[in-house]
DNA sequence: GTCCAGGTTC
DNA sequence: GAACCTGGAC
């Protein structure tokens, strides 16, 4: 039998057929596989309903105030999607008359749409013969051909991926050979312990049949960097920054933030100092991109504060009963809900 | 506490 | 080739 008949018999008896997303409907396939981007799709579920709700049509996308974008898009991380999307909403309304483009090359060119993001959509929305290569359907190439990455710039494999993949498309389910090879690599052909037994390809896979597994490089050891935030308090409020030219969390709002080296000697002087600061909020690690994030905070309360500056300035005052359309770090929410319970 | 999954951009 | 984020598993 063939690689993509294999692929479509499971795909009609285990294919996840009821994703939220799976509607046809060419703007909200968009909005979900940008979503997907390096993010599970259990992740991914509640954040799409919410912004399906928020935004129904790409106009109002295309409409709408970054802040709002960001402020649905908070928690999900990747905030260069949420800009991505807002940018790609109004270059459609501007120069597709509000029509996502169906012209692979056209698509390619929308910010935050790469390659297998524009096959995912077009296949998806219209069923054409365009492939995805994603991690999961990489892993089942990977492992079915034998191939050693190990030997190979990530361009050159790549390219081999790419080669194989477009030969194994069928002509006439793309969407449902896509669907299946995304999900069989999420679910069976996992990265640690696959279940090789249900899987329909076992019978010629490499991997399988001959035990063959060439690991993975390792991931490079994350720096260490220290974050101090002066939580200023006045009130039921907080105060606010947007920051635009610190690269993590890019027009998101926070406290006031001092970067520190967490170079053993510096780290245990700015320990000390730390101590004898007025916080309620325990130090904690967040993982960040490439770097390890060690978060302080010290309080400041002050009994008169400055005028208040409107949403478009770069400091706001946060009241912390009332929800405000604007996007916020998952650390720095942490917090906001930990200062909440301590009102 | 540390690690893991997960595409695009410059 | 490096930067970009978070929740959850271990």
């Amino acid at each position: 039998m063939l690689f993509s008949q294999k692929i479509l018999n499971w795909y009609h008896i285990f294919g996840r057929k009821n994703l939220p997303w799976q509607k046809k409907n060419i703007y909200l396939i968009w909005i979900s596989e940008i979503m997907l981007q390096r993010t599970q799709v259990k992740t991914v579920i509640p954040y799409f309903k919410k912004f399906k709700k928020n935004f129904p049509t790409l106009k109002s996308l295309a409409y709408a105030n970054i802040n709002e974008i960001l402020y649905l898009w908070s928690g999900l991380g990747y905030y260069q999607r949420a800009h991505n999307i807002h940018k790609t909403a109004i270059i459609i309304q501007k120069t597709h008359n509000g029509i996502f483009p169906k012209n692979i090359n056209e698509v390619k060119k929308l910010p935050g749409i790469g390659p297998s993001t524009a096959g995912a959509i077009l296949s998806f929305a219209y069923n054409f013969i365009y492939a995805v290569l994603d991690s999961n359907v990489k892993r089942i190439l990977i492992r079915y051909h034998a191939i050693n990455i190990n030997y190979k710039t990530k361009n050159q494999l790549d390219k081999i991926l790419w080669k194989l993949i477009n030969q194994y498309i069928p002509i006439h389910q793309s969407r449902k050979f896509n669907q299946a090879m995304m999900d069989i690599g999420s679910i069976i052909c996992t990265n640690k312990n696959p279940s090789c037994s249900i899987c329909p390809l076992h019978n010629t896979c490499k991997y399988y049949i001959h035990k063959i597994n060439f690991k993975e490089l390792v991931h490079k050891k994350k720096n260490r960097i220290g974050i101090l935030f002066s939580i200023i308090k006045y009130k039921n409020m907080y105060l606010l920054k947007q920051q635009n030219r610190i690269s993590i969390w890019k027009s998101l709002f926070y406290f006031p933030i001092t970067f520190f080296s967490i170079s053993k000697k510096k780290y245990e002087k700015f320990k000390k100092k730390i101590n004898n600061l007025n916080t309620i909020i325990n130090p904690f690690i967040h993982y960040a991109s490439n770097v390890q994030l060690y978060i302080y905070s010290h309080t400041i309360i002050i009994k008169k504060k400055k005028i208040i500056k409107n949403i478009n300035q770069k400091k706001i005052w946060y009241d912390i009963l009332k929800e405000r359309k604007i996007g916020i770090p998952a650390p720095v929410k942490k917090i906001l809900t930990l200062l909440k319970t301590k009102n």
